[in-house]
Formats: structure tokens, sequence, C-alpha cells
DNA sequence: CGACCATTTGATATGGATCAAGCGATGTGG
DNA sequence: CCACATCGCTTGATCCATATCAAATGGTCG
């Protein structure tokens, strides 16, 4: 139950990233993608195993292939915030800078495809359609950060509710999600305590919006209540 | 916070690279600034005029010239979500799909100069060195999101120290910041309410962190203790 | 079975929100 | 030039959502 998903799913439908319809000009397929298939080499990493440090120099751009990877920040006084999870087809690690501005872990045993960086870079020296695709990449964090924004200043119920929600739209069955990661991690990723996470999960269960099956199962009962809470 | 060029440097000497050449670059000049400076149209814009809306198809990339920007997101509630404020010589408006994801305003009179993004695209696509800069552009607006993201978890105390130490490095006084938004428009950002901003400056201003002449005029009396809160 | 860890639940504390005045600067019409 | 309205900001009193502290429960694995 700790490993969600095979390597099988990895070819779902997900796509790089995008809420609404990118200019993924649907006939040029994710050459940027099939790259980073040809170019990396696949790589595995046990549950909590770190992938890179924030800080160390940006050498790789890596692609999920199983498992799930958070990654997060630590503020000095140990506040861990964790920026994003990225599911089998998700590619992460593309900070522009120099170095890595996260720290990323495997949140279960992962496989992981892991590409240099400056072969990527170079190839999209040549290859106009890359470029743009590594630019169109790193829009789309940038709009899940803007997204992650918008939802740190909501209500916890809210938080919570456009988490599981987001979960559902990433899963491939979207109207159950098994969660690979703990009450913590998604603590962390909301702002919010462990303990205001299972209290506002049993709120939406009172609520008949979820069922809790088990800790790591949700399904989604009444998705337009929770599309509610969403604002 | 993209390009920090002032206003006033805009007119500065020319190209080193003869414009229909290929990629010279061995110097890698604002080849993107220069090229917003070459194609674009300056544009005025009243004190709280829309520049733009949310969800308006994303035509136009704007540079500030004079002024200053601040971009939005409304919650159905009512709820206000600043995105940034863009001071002279900072690039906005560069979302990578076919619409704007947030509007942006005047705060103040403004100018403001547009250009077409079909053309920079274009450009991008036959110059390497634009297409990199559109890229390290966004990813600086990915930069600036997630360092948004940390602010947003952190104690009233720290978000207004934080807020206040990034005026400050933005501006050319480093020391004191002459802020263009109201209490309002601060609170906004930072995910707080007006009384509380208010309060927190007070506070700042009784720990002799501040001094605050008028309103809008913050002078840095002890920057140590303002990074110390800013974890 | 027993130890351990994640999660839930309960009791209480508190930081910031909300509700409500007050105040100072700026501008306007008489 | 002054009375007064307006607006942005500050300050005060109270409330409430979430944090914190603490304990119980439950699932997993040796």
């Amino acid at each position: 139950m700790l490993t969600q998903t095979t390597a099988s799913n990895r070819v779902s439908s997900r796509q790089p990233e995008g809420r609404n319809g990118r200019p993924v000009a649907p006939a040029p397929v994710a050459t940027l993608s099939n790259s980073i298939e040809l170019m990396g080499a696949p790589m595995p990493f046990a549950r909590n195993a770190e992938i890179y440090g924030e800080n160390e120099p940006a050498e790789y751009l890596y692609k999920v292939l199983s498992g799930t990877v958070r990654t997060y920040k630590v503020l000095n006084d140990g506040r861990r915030q964790i920026g994003a999870f990225y599911l089998p087809g998700d590619i992460f690690g593309l900070e522009i800078g120099e170095e890595h501005t996260f720290s990323a872990e495997a949140i279960v045993d992962c496989k992981v495809l892991v590409v240099k960086r400056s072969a990527l870079v170079s190839l999209a020296g040549r290859d106009n359609e890359v470029a743009r695709q590594l630019w169109t990449m790193t829009a789309g964090e940038l709009q899940r950060a803007q997204d992650h924004i918008m939802l740190l200043i909501k209500t916890a119920q809210e938080r919570v509710a456009g988490f599981l929600l987001e979960m559902a739209r990433r899963s491939a069955a979207s109207t159950e999600v098994d969660l690979p990661m703990s009450r913590q991690d998604i603590a962390d990723y909301l702002g919010l305590t462990i303990e205001t996470v299972s209290r506002t999960l049993t709120q939406l269960e009172n609520s008949a919006a979820i069922a809790v099956p088990t800790s790591r199962r949700i399904v989604l009962r009444n998705r337009a209540a929770l599309s509610r809470l969403n604002a």
C-alpha cells in the first residue's frame, strides 16, 4: 500500500503540466519528454532518500517513472514547506539558476529518470522545439506555484478540498485518490498542522463530501461540495 | 525585479550586434530587454487603471518605465491576492498560456512599454539568445513566486519584515523605502489585513527596527533585526 | 504479543481577523 | 481661507480559526 503505483502507469495521459490549455501545439508531441527518455538514465531512490539538496548545483533534470517525489525547503527554525509533489510522468528539478532552490526526496521507493541539464540545454540551443518546451515547462511550474499561493491564503477546509481536487485531477482514477504522502507532508504543503489536516478531513467526511476508507485513501463523494469550498 | 534597469537607461546606447546579423552573442547583453525597447510602444496608465484583466488573451508583454504595477487575482468571495509588484525596469505579463492568469493595474500613474508577444516569440524562434532570455525571465518569476510562498507561511512580523527587505533591495536607496502602494495592497500581498500590517509596522517601529516618518516612507533602522525576523 | 509510528481526537492557548472608533492629511465648495 | 467631507491609516476591544499540548487509537512489523 505504500508503493502507490507501478512503473507501468508512467505512460499515463497526464501532460507535463498545465491547468488550462497551454499552447502545447498538439502536433509536435512531447519532444522534451522524449529527449529525456532517450538521454536519461533510470535511477532508483529508496523511500525518504534525498535526490538532491537545496543549494546543490543543479546539474540534472529529473522525470518520475514510478513513486512520488516531494520538493521542500526548511526555514532556519525548522518549519518545512513542501513546494510540490511530483507523480509519475512529472518532470522536476528544472531550476534555471546554478543551484537548486529546493531539496527533493523520494516519498516512497521511486524510479527516476535522470538527465544532464547541460545536455538538454545544449540540445535546446540546436532545437527550437526543445527550447520552447523547456520554457513551457518552467511556465507550468510557475502556474503551479501561483496556484499554490492562492491555496495558502484560504481557510483550512478550502486548502484541504483544493488539495484533494488537485490530487484527484492528477491521478488516473479521478474519484478516488490514493495518497502517497503522510499527513505531515500534506500539512507542510498546505501550511497547516497535521492535527488541522486530520480534523478537516474528518469534517469533510462528516459532511459527506469525502470518505476515508483508510487514512491514505480518499474517496471524493461530493465533488460539487468540494469545488464550492475551493472558492 | 526581472530586469532591474532603471527607466532612464532605456535610451542607453545601442546594440553591439547587428540586427540582421546572426547570433553574435559573445557578450550576452540584455537582448530581450533591448528588443522590447526597440519593438515596444510606450503607453501611459492612470492610477488604478487596468492594464489587463484575468482571462484576457495574453497578447502583450509589458515593461515598466515609471510608476508601479500590481498583478492580482480575486477569489469568488472577494478576497484579493496580489501576485507581485512591478517597479521601473521590471517586465510583466509573460504568461505562457493564451490567457493572463492575473489582472494587472497601475498603482500610481505609470508609463509602460507594450510589445506584442507574438513578435517576441517569433523573434525567439530565430534568435536563441532571445529564447533563452524569455526562459530565464519566466524562471525568475517562478523564483519570485516560490519566495512568495515561503513568505506566506510565516508570522505577520516575518512577512512584513521580509516585504520591507525585498522592497529595499529592489529600490535604489536601500536603507529607505518609499512605498508606492497602500496598506491594503501590502496586506493583500502578504495575506494579512490592513490592521495587522499597520500594527506590525508600529511594533517594528517600537522595537527600533524601522522608522515611519510618513506612512508611505519606511526607514530601515536595524537591518540585522529585520533579517533575523526574516527566518 | 508488544513496540513503534502514523493518525485521530480532546482541551486549551493564541495570533491574527473582525468590528468599531479615532485621527491626520488632503481636497472641495462656500 | 476656512468648515467640512473623504480617505488612508492607526488604535482599541473582542472573537475565532488554527496552533499547541496531550492523550488515545489503530495499523504494521518484528
